[in-house]
DNA sequence: TATCCACCGGAATTTATGGAAG
DNA sequence: CTTCCATAAATTCCGGTGGATA
């Protein structure tokens, strides 16, 4: 049934992108100054989840990497310090002394090393740009001439209100790029193509994929992880075509495959806190907490950290709703925590089968 | 109503780490 | 090898909030 499995990679960059004309057009207009020498248009692009948002601007590099050679870096600064990600645009530029990128070097100096080494106009797209704490990093980008940004991030108010009066361009107005989710025939004709691209021939048929699109309320990640979840179901089960009950059950394992994707991607501390809240179901904060103290120092026994305080359990318990991974109803210390799908648990067997945790 | 309690989340402070300089 | 220092992560501190209790 799926004869090309890259087609459906959450990597995977088609040659060109289907309707995002308009979209694709305002960007390489932001960019397109980098390819006189200049420096590119700063651009803040914004939209939900799966919409696309990092596809286009991979993409829009691309368009510009064909006429021209300017130099551009891609940063997820999911979880990342301005440090961090100074430190790996340092690193990935060739002209950098390698030491200069050492791990405790001040992020002060890390700037004058940029503003030393980066002589031709650079592209940094920030990705997920809304976890970035504070503003440092974008004031710190600002004063570097030769480099612009292109901010991806989910709520552009979100966006304005962190930065305030501090924001370095307007981030507004032609500076400002807002997808949205496809329509349902849009999506559509991109299942399609991916159908074609990944399937066998007729594995699919169009009013089958418009229901997934429309499912999928015009989410395109969504919707290629269900295609793909149909037709793995349709091999398993042994038919020759995507059948209706394949397209019904596609969409649980699509969505648990993204959640499990975020999950793996967490450092230990908030698997730990996961595997608490998904084996104990719903459960005040407070009992929460008095669990997490009961079993800590059997889980991280033999492992190279140690329990956190409740303090650092809200953080990691903020990001795990930030992942999808974690609900929370009421307010207060009324609030209840539980595993959004269960069935999704963390890979490792952080907590012992002891009947109750 | 007044007081207590537990949590939330921002901010200040402390601690652990590891690279560089002496 | 030792000392020094900046970063990052965690803890401590604290004002704000709102239900529970008397």
């Amino acid at each position: 049934m799926i004869t090309d499995p890259r087609v459906f990679d959450e990597a995977y960059r088609p040659r060109t992108l289907l309707h995002r004309d308009r979209e694709l057009d305002q960007l390489m207009r932001a960019l397109r100054p980098a390819a006189g020498g200049h420096g590119a248009e700063d651009l803040l692009v914004s939209g939900p989840s799966g919409v696309g948002k990092t596809s286009l601007v991979r993409h829009g590099l691309d368009v510009l990497d064909d006429h021209v050679a300017v130099e551009h870096f891609y940063v997820r600064a999911l979880g990342q310090t301005t440090g961090a990600i100074l430190r790996a645009i340092l690193q990935a530029h060739p002209d950098a002394d390698p030491a200069a990128a050492a791990r405790n070097r001040p992020v002060d100096a890390l700037r004058a090393d940029l503003i030393d080494v980066v002589d031709d106009p650079v592209v940094v797209v920030l990705d997920e740009a809304d976890d970035v704490p504070g503003t440092d990093l974008l004031d710190h980008l600002a004063g570097i001439p030769a480099i612009s940004v292109v901010a991806i991030c989910h709520s552009p108010q979100k966006w304005r209100a962190r930065l305030g009066s501090a924001s370095p361009t307007r981030w507004g107005g032609e500076h400002h790029l807002a997808l949205d989710r496809f329509g349902v025939d849009e999506l559509a004709d991109i299942l399609d193509r991916r159908a074609r691209q990944g399937l066998v021939p007729t594995a699919v048929r169009r009013d089958q994929l418009e229901r997934i699109a429309d499912e999928v309320a015009g989410v395109a990640r969504h919707g290629i992880q269900a295609l793909r979840a149909a037709a793995e179901l349709a091999g398993e089960r042994g038919h020759a075509r995507i059948r209706a009950e394949d397209v019904d059950d596609a969409f649980d394992r699509a969505e648990r495959r993204i959640l499990a994707a975020n999950l793996r991607s967490l450092p230990v501390h908030h698997q730990v806190l996961y595997e608490l809240v998904r084996r104990s179901g719903p459960l005040p904060v407070v009992q929460l907490h008095e669990r997490y103290e009961a079993i800590a120092a059997d889980v991280y026994e033999g492992r190279p950290r140690t329990p956190i305080g409740k303090r650092a359990r809200r953080n990691k318990l903020a990001k795990l709703r930030d992942y999808g991974l974690v609900e929370v109803d009421g307010e207060r210390q009324f609030r209840v925590y539980r595993a959004v799908d269960d069935g999704i648990e963390a890979p490792n067997n952080f907590i012992k089968q002891s009947g109750e945790i």
